[in-house]
DNA sequence: TAGTGGTCTAGACCACTCG
DNA sequence: GAGTGGTCTAGACCACTAG
């Protein structure tokens, strides 16, 4: 009997490129590579891993695509500067963000409620008006200080029900909906804008009426990029939404 | 004599796998594939285009990066939605996504100045403070409507001076200082958060005071990841920054 | 089981940078 | 000219999806 493969999950090895690339990226995390050092060329790393070439650009491309290094043509392969290293947006940011900021996060849970869709969510969500929708209302914490409000819309498969108790407890909202009901977001779209807080947001906030606010408006997509939920967050000034942007290798 | 390489700028003919991907591309921009339609499989691509398959998975790869297409591992790849395919942003945004999103971008110059490095800009820019810079403050005009304010913040070599006149009739600025000073911008890194129009703010966007602005702080890079620019936008709040975030694929 | 995308190889040659 | 990354090939096998 061959065991090597391993029933249960996570059973399959990492590809090896991204074995490579996770060694490099340790490499740099522990300082052992500074800022703008080249890293070694793409025919050293080939011996020093034992791999093809093609494989090592693989690696290379991944720690490119995450900011962590950046190649020139003909000059070699560079590790990012911190400044742009920090950056990157995962799906569900929040928490993640708010710890590598060095803060701990938190929630509390305003209400979960089970309501038919509007004709805008519904819209938005690709379902007809008044399809049953479940609805959470957070207020998200950094250090217990309010920063944000967010609210959530979904669809939960025929028979599921969340409990309050088990939202406020999951440590990721995500996390739970991805055990619960499949969900399983892969991309998301958003827009971002300003306005001002009104007085149950001020109150919620901790901030004077009017107060600006930075809101961001998102649709989750799944992957055959079906819309599975639309959210509703709007942040304090002190905020920081931060993004990377990259030339637009254009087409055509 | 071989003329087949012309000495002039724009002659070396794209690579294949970009030759590839602008044909999917243009099929995808006139329609002749839906959303969510699939494409071709990569092997009836490679008969297609004559090209090895490594070549067409280059091309679908950068459809892909572009939010354009997206694979599903046994399934096939498909075109996103059109909700995904917008969503793209650029270094000189402004304009482009003026146009994209079908309106007239214009600009006012409100000055044109030669002003020493605070402490704060240079050590964004990493210069030494008092070090030379060139202030550009523009309001960005959508059909007319006062949209935006941008503050920018750059070093120009010795000896170029910008005028008044080149600025105001530059197509975009950032074109204009590639040309004069040698700028070439590859990546950006941005941070978003809200505000309240100042007084003169509110006049110059023809807001009320105290109206929340969605501010936008840029750090412009060059290819060697140096700071080159510092840029401050204010937007009003009808102004939409968009977004397309994608699953990390986790490194470790 | 047939068809899809995902990984990997071992080469080759080109394009660019810099001393 | 020596060294770097960029493009490209023609195969092979694996992992996943779906009828």
């Amino acid at each position: 009997m061959d065991m090597s493969k391993r029933p249960t999950e996570a059973s399959a090895p990492a590809p090896r490129y991204r074995q490579v690339a996770d060694a490099l990226r340790a490499a740099i995390d522990a300082g052992r590579l500074a800022d703008n050092e080249a890293l070694p060329s793409e025919r050293e790393l080939t011996e020093q891993h034992q791999v093809s070439r093609d494989t090592i650009r693989k690696a290379v491309r991944l720690l490119e695509d995450h900011g962590l290094v950046y190649s020139d043509h003909g000059r070699g392969t560079f590790v990012a500067p911190a400044l742009v290293r920090r950056m990157s947006r995962y799906i569900d940011g929040f928490s993640e963000d708010t710890r590598q900021r060095g803060g701990v996060p938190s929630q509390r849970i305003l209400n979960l409620e089970f309501s038919p869709a509007t004709m805008a969510i519904a819209q938005l969500l690709q379902l007809e008006s008044g399809h049953p929708l479940t609805r959470v209302r957070r207020v998200r914490l950094t250090n217990g200080v309010p920063i944000g409000l967010h609210d959530a819309y979904f669809p939960l498969p025929p028979g599921v029900k969340l409990a309050l108790q088990e939202v406020e407890r999951a440590r990721s909202l995500y996390q739970l909906l991805m055990e619960r009901a499949g969900f399983a977001p892969v991309e998301a779209v958003e827009n971002l804008f300003a306005a001002s807080a009104d007085a149950e947001e001020a109150r919620l906030l901790g901030v004077p009426e009017g107060a600006p606010l930075l809101v961001c408006e998102r649709i989750t997509l799944s992957e055959r990029r079906e819309p599975i939920e639309y959210c509703l967050m709007k942040y304090v000034s002190s905020y920081r939404y931060s993004a990377r942007i990259t030339q637009s290798s254009r087409l055509a």
